[in-house]
DNA sequence: TTGTAGGCGTTATCAT
DNA sequence: ATGATAACGCCTACAA
C-alpha cells in the first residue's frame, strides 16, 4: 500500500502543498500565518489519511538527516553498551537517532562499514577508539568527514589513535590510579601485578604509566613479568591472571585494566583456591552495574569517595576489591564555559558541579591548550553526549 | 565545504549524469554497456572529486533506506546488548544499517519514540518484547507499518505481547525447564524457588507454566511463596532472593529468569553465607557470556548436552549451578524450508542442522499452523538477523 | 554507447 | 493568508 504524500493532504484539504508543509511544522506560529480554519482542515485531512512526513525527502530537501553516528568496539564489553544505551538516550531526547555500527578488530571489512557509515549524511559522528581508525583509509573517510564539518567526537583516552584534529571527551584514570597505588605501597604491597588487556595498542596507558611512575617513586623495581599484557577478553585476563598467579613469587595485589577483564581475574584467583582479599587485593576501573554483584564485590566508586564502602575493610595486606568509577572529574577540563541555553545543558549526574553546554569545554583536552575553531551547535551537543555517558 | 555531486562529476568527466549514475553503480556489468574509456574517465572524476553518491537522495529516489531499525528495551541485560550485537553484525553484512532505539519503560514518550522510528521509512523492523507495544498509540503504529507492507520481525516469546499478526523468533524454554525439574525432584529437592523478574507483564509464561506443571504431576503443591516476582534488574533479584532465602523452610533449589537475575541471586545467597552448590542449586537461562565465570560457574548448556560441565560434579542435593543456553532448538519450527539461494542462507552457530532461509520458518511460530502470506525478501533476511542471535 | 528528461516528497522563495 | 514553482541529488526509461 502506498503511502500518502503531501500532495495527498493538500488535495484532500483543498489548499496547496505549501501550506501542509506549514502546518505540519507548525511554522504558523511564528512567520506564517495560518488560518485557523484552514490549519484544522488540513489536520484532519492529515489525520484522515495517515499522513507522516517522509524523512528520507525531508533530509534531503533540509540537509539534514537528524542522524548521529556511533561506532563502538563489538568486544563484549558491558562498559561499551553502557555509553551506547547512554548515547541513545540522550540523543532521542534532541530528536535524533543513532546509526549504530560495531567494528570488530577481526572483521576485514571494518573499514568499509566505516566508510559506509560516512556516507549516510550522519549530522554527527560518536566514536570510541579502535585501531581500525589507524588505517589509511580510515584516515582518509576521517578526513573527508572533518572536511563536511560533521562534528565528530571521539570517546577515548588516548591521543596516539588518530592523528587528526577531533574533538574527544577523555576519561583520565590516572590519579585513580596513582591514589590505589599509594594505597597499596603504604600497605607494603610489593608485588603488585598489572593486567594489561587491550584491544588497541597503547590504550590505557594513563593507568599503565601511573603504576609504572608510582613504583619508580617507591624506588621499587618495575618487574616487567608482573605486567601480563592480553587481549581484551574476559578469557583474555583469565589466562593472564593464572599466569601471574603461577609466578614463583606470585602478587599480592592485581590491577585489572577494565571491570570486565576483573571479573576473568576474580575468577581465576578461585580456580586457584585463592581468595580475595584475604589473599590477594584486586582492582578494576569502570565501576560497570555488574560490578557490586560480584562475590566478593567488585565493588565501586573511588578510592577516598565517602561512600567507599570496600575500605572500611581495610587488612594490612588487601584492600578488598575495589573498581574504580569512571574518572570523568579528573579528566582535564580546559575551559569552563557556562551553560548556554539552548545547547543541550546538562549536569553530569552525580557530578552536579560538572556540565556540558559548550564544544570548548572538552575541545583538545589533551592536547593543546587553545580549543580548536568549531562552531557547530550539533557538536556541543554531541560531547553532551558523550560526555554523559563516558 | 560543500560536497560534490554527481553533476560536479559528470561536468568535470565531460559525460552526462546519467553516465556517472552508471557508472559508480557498476551497471555496465549487465545492461547498460559503458566504454571502458570512459569509466576510467568517470572515475577518475569520483576520486579526484572525493564524490559520494547521497545516500539520502538514493533512499528518496530508490525508495530504499537500507536501513532497518531496532528497538531494545533499555534496561541492563546484556542479553539484549548481545541482540543488538548479532542484528548489527549481520545487518552490515547485508548491506544494512541500524537504526538504534532504546525503549525504557518509564520514559513517558516511549511511545513517540516508537512513532519517531517509523517515520524514517525504514525498510524492516526488529524488535523485543516491551509493555509498550500493548499500547493503544504504538498497536496504531504497529499498524500502519505492517500497511506499508514493512517486514516486522519480534524477538518475543510471549503471544500475549501484541495482537497484530507479526512475523516472530521464539525462543522456548519450556523444555529446558521441564527438564531442569525433573532433575532436581529425582534429586529429591522439594522446596524449588522461581524468580520470577520481569519488564513486561507475562514474560518467561514459559518457564513459569514449566515449573508449574513439573511440580503438579510430581503430586507437590505449588507454594506462591516460592514464586518471587519481582523486576527485570539485577538488584530486584537480589532482593526477591534473599526474600526467599528468609522462609522458614528456604528452598533448596532455585531457578531464576534469566543469567542476569540469576547474578544477582547469586550474590543474594553469598551475603546470606550460604554456598552454590553445596546448600542450594541454582538455575539461569541465556548463557550469557559472563556465566562462566562467575564463581561459582554460572555454567553453560543445556542440561542433556555433551559438554555440560556441571552435570559431572552432581550430589544428591543438588545439581550445581546451570545456565541454560538459548532454547533455539527446542522454538517451534513449523515448517522446514531448504535453504533458497540469495536470501541469506545461514547457519545457526552450535547448530549446524538448523539454518535459516525462510520467512515461512518461523512464521506465527506459535500461533496458527499456517503461515502468513509474506513475500518481502527482506523477511527472510530479517528474520535470519533475528534468529542468528535469538 | 551516451544524453535527455521526468519525478521521488520536501521546503523555501516568491508572487498573488 | 495562500498558491505556484524551483530546487535538493539521484535513478531510469527512453530517445538519439
Amino acid at each position: 500500500m502506498k503511502l500518502p504524500t503531501q500532495a495527498d493532504v493538500a488535495r484532500l484539504a483543498g489548499v496547496s502543498r505549501a501550506t501542509v508543509s506549514y502546518v505540519v511544522n507548525d511554522q504558523a506560529g511564528g512567520q506564517i500565518p495560518i488560518s485557523e480554519e484552514t490549519r484544522q482542515r488540513v489536520l484532519a485531512a492529515v489525520a484522515e489519511l495517515g499522513y507522516v512526513p517522509d524523512s528520507r525527502a525531508q533530509a534531503l530537501r533540509s540537509g539534514s538527516t537528524k542522524t548521529i553516528g556511533l561506532i563502538i568496539p563489538d568486544i563484549q564489553n558491558p562498559h561499551f553498551w553502557e555509553m551506547a544505551a547512554g548515547v541513545e538516550q540522550e540523543a532521542s531526547k534532541i530528536g535524533y537517532h543513532i546509526l549504530l555500527s560495531s567494528i570488530s578488530p577481526k572483521s576485514r571489512d571494518a573499514e568499509d562499514v566505516f566508510e559506509n557509515l560516512s556516507y549516510r549524511r550522519i549530522d554527527g559522528l560518536i566514536m570510541v577508539p579502535s585501531f581500525i581508525y589507524q588505517s589509511q583509509k580510515a584516515q582518509k573517510t576521517l578526513a573527508d568527514l572533518l572536511r563536511q564539518r560533521i562534528p565528530i567526537v571521539g570517546m577515548m583516552s588516548n591521543l596516539s589513535q588518530i592523528n587528526l584534529d577531533i574533538d574527544r571527551v577523555v576519561s583520565d584514570y590516572r590519579d585513580a590510579t596513582l591514589e590505589i597505588m599509594t594505597h597499596l605501597l603504604d600497605l607494603q604491597h610489593r608485588r603488585i601485578g598489572f593486567i594489561y588487556g587491550i584491544a588497541v595498542p597503547n590504550l590505557g596507558e594513563d593507568r599503565l604509566s601511573a603504576y609504572r611512575e608510582s613504583l619508580q617513586s617507591a624506588n621499587l623495581r618495575v618487574d616487567p613479568e608482573l605486567i601480563a599484557s592480553c587481549g581484551p577478553t574476559m578469557e583474555d585476563s583469565y589466562q593472564a591472571t593464572l599466569r601471574l598467579l603461577q609466578l614463583p613469587d606470585r602478587p599480592t595485589a592485581l590491577l585489572v585494566i577494565n571491570d570486565l577483564l576483573a571479573v576473568g581475574a576474580l575468577r581465576a584467583i578461585s580456580d586457584r583456591n585463592l581468595r580475595v582479599p584475604h589473599d590477594i587485593s584486586l582492582f578494576g576501573y569502570d565501576d560497570i552495574p555488574l560490578a557490586q554483584y560480584m562475590v566478593p564485590r567488585l565493588s565501586t566508586t573511588r578510592l577516598t569517595s565517602p561512600n567507599c564502602r570496600a575500605s572500611s575493610a581495610l587488612s594490612l595486606r588487601s584492600l578488598s576489591t575495589i573498581s574504580i568509577a569512571t574518572a570523568l572529574p579528573t579528566a582535564r577540563v580546559r575551559r569552563w564555559v557556562p551553560p548556554a541555553p539552548g545547547i543541550m545543558p546538562r549536569l553530569i549526574s552525580g557530578w552536579p558541579n560538572l556540565a556540558v553546554s559548550d564544544a570548548t569545554i572538552m575541545s583538545h583536552a589533551m592536547a593543546s591548550s587553545q580549543p580548536p575553531p568549531r562552531h557547530h551547535p550539533l557538536t556541543a551537543a554531541i560531547i553532551g553526549l558523550a560526555m554523559a555517558v563516558s
